[in-house]
DNA sequence: ATGACATATGAGATATGA
């Protein structure tokens, strides 16, 4: 239990009632979403419009397509966000807006210095005397598979397996989060026949991606929904595949075992897609207790 | 379907995405 923002029931807290009504977002459930933006400028106004609605304690973004000096932090700030953001111009780009300060704030992901792709970013939260690390992941497309794209994807794989083994060391509540940009199997695809020759969806993907997840990692979404068909975070823009819900799964969070213990929901916030000028992909979220 | 859209760059057509 992380003392300080879960308490589900005013009676399970040591404050007064009037301290209880003063402090929803302190005392409520932690809620942590991730959602690949698809540039940050073009979805300003429906990704404050959605923090408006859903307020979230903490957000991992993708692809903010714009250096850090470019971001429209004050937007945010003026919600009670602090932004801490890694950027690059026009592609990449990853970044963390939460209600608390973030601290041991690491840009960039270790095993490959020369590496300048701004996919990476990662702090610690603390509420009370307990603290949650996050990180909001823009891992390769990796398509075409034959290039060397695909060599690089395969590659962040393995350096995220061995950073994430590194975090797992430290047996506290972590919470890796974004656009994964794998299939993990047939059941996170509509037509998962179309995507056999893609690089979300080949072999190697998915045997990296199981890697990483059998460090004892938890998919929020498998946790809480099991074997549900249907659940999908990416609709292409093309052909009608919105319409049609030709969609995949893609965005993930996956959880340490002291953060998984924690895990009271999670859901796709399918209806954004909707959306005048939408992403194409949709915010996941879920609830620590 | 080496493309259907969408975005950034930069001022037209190209690179990238998934």
């Amino acid at each position: 239990m992380l003392h300080g923002f879960s308490c589900q029931a005013a009676w399970a807290c040591k404050t007064s009632p009037l301290q209880w009504a003063l402090a929803p977002a302190i005392m409520a459930a932690m809620k942590i979403a991730t959602w690949n933006v698809n540039s940050i400028k073009a979805r300003l106004e429906n990704t404050l419009a959605w923090l408006k609605g859903s307020s979230p304690d903490i957000v991992c973004l993708q692809e903010l397509k714009c250096e850090d000096t470019g971001f429209p932090s004050q937007a945010f700030e003026d919600l009670g966000y602090n932004v801490l953001t890694h950027g690059q111009k026009t592609y990449n780009g990853v970044a963390l807006l939460s209600k608390m300060k973030g601290e041991d704030v690491r840009r960039g992901l270790p095993g490959e210095p020369e590496d300048t792709q701004a996919r990476y970013i990662e702090a610690v939260f603390t509420a009370g005397s307990h603290t949650v690390r996050v990180a909001s992941i823009y891992l390769p497309n990796g398509n075409p598979p034959d290039t060397d794209k695909f060599t690089y994807k395969l590659r962040w794989m393995d350096r995220l397996h061995d950073h994430a083994g590194e975090l797992l060391q430290l047996e506290e509540p972590l919470v890796l989060a974004g656009d994964y940009n794998v299939i993990p199997t047939s059941l996170d695809a509509r037509f998962p026949e179309a995507w056999t020759a893609d690089a979300l969806f080949r072999p190697e993907s998915r045997a990296k991606f199981r890697r990483l997840v059998n460090l004892g990692l938890t998919d929020a979404v498998r946790q809480i929904h099991g074997d549900e068909p249907g659940l999908y975070t990416f609709w292409d823009y093309q052909a009608g595949a919105w319409q049609k819900n030709n969609g995949i799964r893609i965005d993930h969070l996956l959880l340490s075992p002291q953060a998984a213990d924690l895990l009271a929901s999670a859901q796709i916030d399918k209806q954004v897609r909707e959306w005048d000028k939408p992403s194409d992909h949709v915010p996941v979220i879920i609830t620590l207790k």
